[in-house]
DNA sequence: TATGAATGAGGTTTCATTCAT
DNA sequence: TATGAATGAAACCTCATTCAT
């Protein structure tokens, strides 16, 4: 990122170069609240303090807006998971309900929450959309869960299942938490499970690793 | 006088009692595949069939039609598992594997599978469909499964764990399977999942049923 | 009218030949309430008992019904105030007096009120129905009162004046009241003019023939 | 940052400002000659010089333009009337003769005219515009015109009649004639009428006054 | 760079009229 | 004769996008 750019007014050089982060924040906002068609691109425009004119400035269309916006709020959160993952070491496990529950809660709380929602609202209205998705959020997610799991199949620690399928078994649940966080919960409803998002993914991990344990009498793939 | 004015056209007559089921059908095939907003009005009458004029005498406006078809597709099948669950009887983790398998493909193969994204989807901009949809779906869903972890428990056949999060760690990736059918699914992606939706449904199963297993030396609820 | 026309069914029959009637009342209540273009044509058949299709069975369009009510109910109303003053005699102000105000008593709580609204409303958009109108209402209507005018002139009762003008003087105010009775009378205001409609006319009758009086030391047309 | 916004544009600025004039008169004469139901938005907009759209900037929608083009076509009007009675003096009816007959010239000359036909023709679809027209027209005119009357009794100059009667007695044929120069008038028929307003309006005014003369022999207010 | 006035394609909805029964 | 289901032209209004300033 250029931080230190051009250099002469330095107020509107930093305003120019906010912008765009500034729109997609908006963008995103309400792209999740009302829904891409429901949004008018004057809306987001207002919300980020400039006029309808700016906008396209820097952004060609509203449809590279939503685009950008995904883009923009999923691939950092999902790095991150990534490169946290690497850096660990432990009982998988231990392991694994230390980085998934971290990591998904700041997910959670974080920007890329609604973007679950987006992209399942829009995907089908924007193929490309899929594409992106599929490469930077749903192949490192699942790369990364599944190699959690054939490491404890590795090390004795689970028992031998399909791995494929556990890690949606892991994952859906809490993608299903981001969605509902902005459709239902956000309607005043469904309060137990979004009111302790934490306890619930606890719970759903602690379930899924005693699913996953070795049973006394089966050999494990390490034995 | 048409004294006979109820029968009076046999032709017509069949055709307008049929008219609403088509137009619902049309109306889920379109706004699951295109979204509510993208898909016009005029679409889902030419895919029923009819003039743009005609669907209006059946619906009094886009957004009734919408409530209609979740209502018409939700319901039925919501209703029909809940009913079977209440007839069977047997060992509760065979019971629960034959029930949720065989009742959710039925879900995932019908016309109630969409209408799971289209809520997700409308929520924000219609909330009375939430109130709808938790009535109707989120609501028995939840004491169907619910009432058989508990059966389970009491019968000293599963372990103790918290129910409320067991229900969602158990539907969600149910709930999940069906919106990704249409969204990420539709774009030919995704193949693995969508591709053996029975085999992963019977995975997940497994896996959430052997974590719901009484832990050897552990004393069940029902010891 | 054919009132023992043709013989077999002889109640369809009488309905057959009370509809257009039925119709053209209905349609003079709607159309003058709510305006022509505001009045869906089904909702004149609805009012007349009968479908919308039996409303096109006897007028080829709406805009042809339009114009049968004006003709249907001005005619009729205004050839009968004609008539009556062909009929009778005595000093031209209480003749005046007699057959103004009672004529268009008459008109005023009868279903020509209504027309003079309607017609004003409607001419531009269909001129036809000036044409209709000058000759059938305001041309008699002007010959009547123009010629008891002349009548009082002619017999020293009325001073010299421009009979033209007078007529108007004398006449729209009465036709105003119509109006008004449709217009602003029926929105619950101007209670004043509306709530007593024989007085005003009484009261504006008078003013205008003390106009009319022969002056002190004028000689008059007659002397 | 544009420190000089307020007036940074001086083309479109002035282009802005003009713009709600120039489309009330443009729906002042298509709402009068057609109907307001008659008339399409868009056909204003065209008459105006700009677009579909454009007008949707300046009128939030159809009904609102109605009710803006009469409070701004009416309202003036009226007041200069008002006004200019409050400022003269001398003889009741040459006061009379001077100050009606040239005030109702500028009004049937000028855009107030249409209004008349377009209040009696809308206040029955839209009843809001009763009470402005009540308020603004009707109340400020009869108490201009009764206020005139009193006047003359209380000075002996007028016999003593019913003032609200003769009120109307006096405007009546006033407005009827503007309502006449866009119905019937502008069809090109009763040429009489609408050929020569100024002799009508000094006619009829001259017939009322004398009505209103103080009769020998009869005892005046005043006297 | 930033604005916001202007555009016009496109969507929802209405309703006069037709016609099979 | 009477019905009312069906049609589709036409109206209102929205909003993504452009462009003069």
């Amino acid at each position: 990122m250029p931080l230190l750019s051009s250099s002469h007014c330095p107020f509107r050089q930093r305003r120019k170069e906010a912008r765009p982060a500034e729109l997609l924040e908006a963008a995103l906002a309400l792209f999740v609240e009302k829904g891409f068609a429901n949004t008018r691109s004057e809306e987001v425009a207002r919300l980020a303090g400039v006029s309808k004119g700016t906008l396209y400035l820097y952004f060609p269309s509203k449809e590279e807006l939503l685009k950008a916006v995904i883009q923009r709020y999923l691939a950092d959160e999902i790095q991150a998971g990534v490169a946290e993952a690497a850096q660990i070491d432990g009982p998988t496990p231990v392991l694994m309900e230390r980085l998934l529950v971290e990591w998904w809660l700041r997910v959670y709380h974080g920007g890329a929450s609604g973007v679950f929602k987006l992209v399942l609202t829009e995907v089908r209205n924007f193929p490309e959309i899929a594409d992106f998705y599929l490469e930077r959020v749903v192949r490192p997610g699942n790369e990364l869960v599944g190699g959690l799991l054939r490491r404890g199949q590795a090390r004795g620690e689970f028992r031998t299942v399909d791995v494929d399928a556990a890690v949606h078994s892991i994952i859906m649940p809490f993608v299903l938490l981001c969605v509902h966080k902005h459709t239902l919960g956000a309607c005043g409803l469904i309060s137990d499970l979004n009111a302790d998002p934490t306890g619930f993914m606890r719970a759903h991990l602690g379930l899924i690793l005693q699913g996953l344990q070795v049973r006394t009498g089966e050999p494990s793939r390490a034995a």
